[in-house]
DNA sequence: GTGTCGATGTCAGTCACTGACATCGACAGT
DNA sequence: ACTGTCGATGTCAGTGACTGACATCGACAC
């Protein structure tokens, strides 16, 4: 039998989400949080780099996803249709994880200092979808314009899915962000 | 005679600039910059929120200078052209500052906290932009879109410009740098 | 001459984050 | 079974960003 519980990353992050929604992110500490996950303040530590980065660690799964997508799809298809291939794996990724979604988002929204990060993450999730899309051939600016728009596209549909009714799929929001990008780009 | 030496708050954002460029941020205390300023740690923290934030504080005076001119522009100008004459503002802002705008961006270049800082700054710029062509009864997502465009084509444009020879002034710059968005929007 | 005010100083404290070293089950090799 | 290595965690002692409470003392108004 092992020496510690199993899962302490995941035990870490599920007590933080706890209790950055209940008390607020400034009013937790990290020591608060490791002892809920029953382990010390050091080991969060190892876990995760700061604070502020354990409500963020699903976002390099995301990007690792997206991009995969995205550099996946056929070759024949067009930049704004490799995007749209990514959007899709990424909609079927969020499936059943709206309540999740949804409480980390609330933390995210009450903090500023959590913003910052998450705007870092979504420059960071561009800067890669940029670079697959040069990897199918896309020339610049257009790699990384359509890079911006893709991030934009996501941003707007994943509020609207954590706004929207429980039954309500990601994909189908997506793929209408995608269309109104579409209308707005050709002179909508 | 006064009590204390003037200008303060300028003192502490050019001994922390030095100390920044000298050593890096990381390896800068408050306390240090403090102390070149001939001031108190305590001091530092009245004047500046945080040890990033006396980078920024000219960020303000930035948002309000575009923002101003956009808003001011001819009624019948259409939002891009609005979006221009607030460009030209923020360039004729920057004459003669060349030097001390390299050194700054060299500092945040060299580290990962300052550009999240930045990142966060150019944000704010683009929902006040945002706000202003709203105000001017530019619709959505037009106003946004344009505003983003807006911040793409400063910040293109502000690199062009300190990586540009001493003789380069900032306004031309801009233009160009406008004039290609324009040619990619076109299909370009 | 007196009182208020504002910018600064002083001091003590909290907490994020780090480095160095100790612990002890698991597991491999013998 | 015996032994040595390893990896995840604990322990402990820092450093430094940031805050609150209170003191100081020129300037300025009355």
């Amino acid at each position: 039998m092992s020496r510690w519980q199993p899962n302490a990353r995941e035990r870490l992050a599920e007590a933080a989400l706890e209790l950055y929604g209940e008390r607020g992110f400034e009013q937790t500490t990290v020591a608060g949080i490791a002892g809920r996950a029953g382990l010390t303040e050091r080991t969060f530590f190892r876990h995760y780099t700061d604070k502020r980065e354990v409500l963020f660690a699903g976002a390099r799964d995301l990007e690792e996803l997206f991009v995969r997508a995205v550099a996946g799809a056929p070759a024949s298809a067009a930049p704004i249709d490799a995007l749209a291939a990514g959007l899709e794996a990424v909609a079927e990724a969020f499936a059943g994880r709206r309540a999740f979604a949804r409480r980390r988002q609330a933390v995210i929204a009450a903090n500023a200092e959590l913003q910052e990060r998450e705007l870092v993450k979504l420059a960071s999730l561009a800067a890669a979808l940029a670079g697959a899309l040069r990897g199918r051939g896309v020339g610049e600016p257009a790699a990384s314009l359509t890079a911006e728009a893709g991030v934009a596209v996501f941003k707007i549909g994943f509020e609207r899915w954590i706004g929207a009714d429980e039954e309500r799929d990601m994909a189908p929001l997506l793929r209408e962000s995608l269309a109104e990008l579409r209308a707005v780009a050709a002179g909508g």
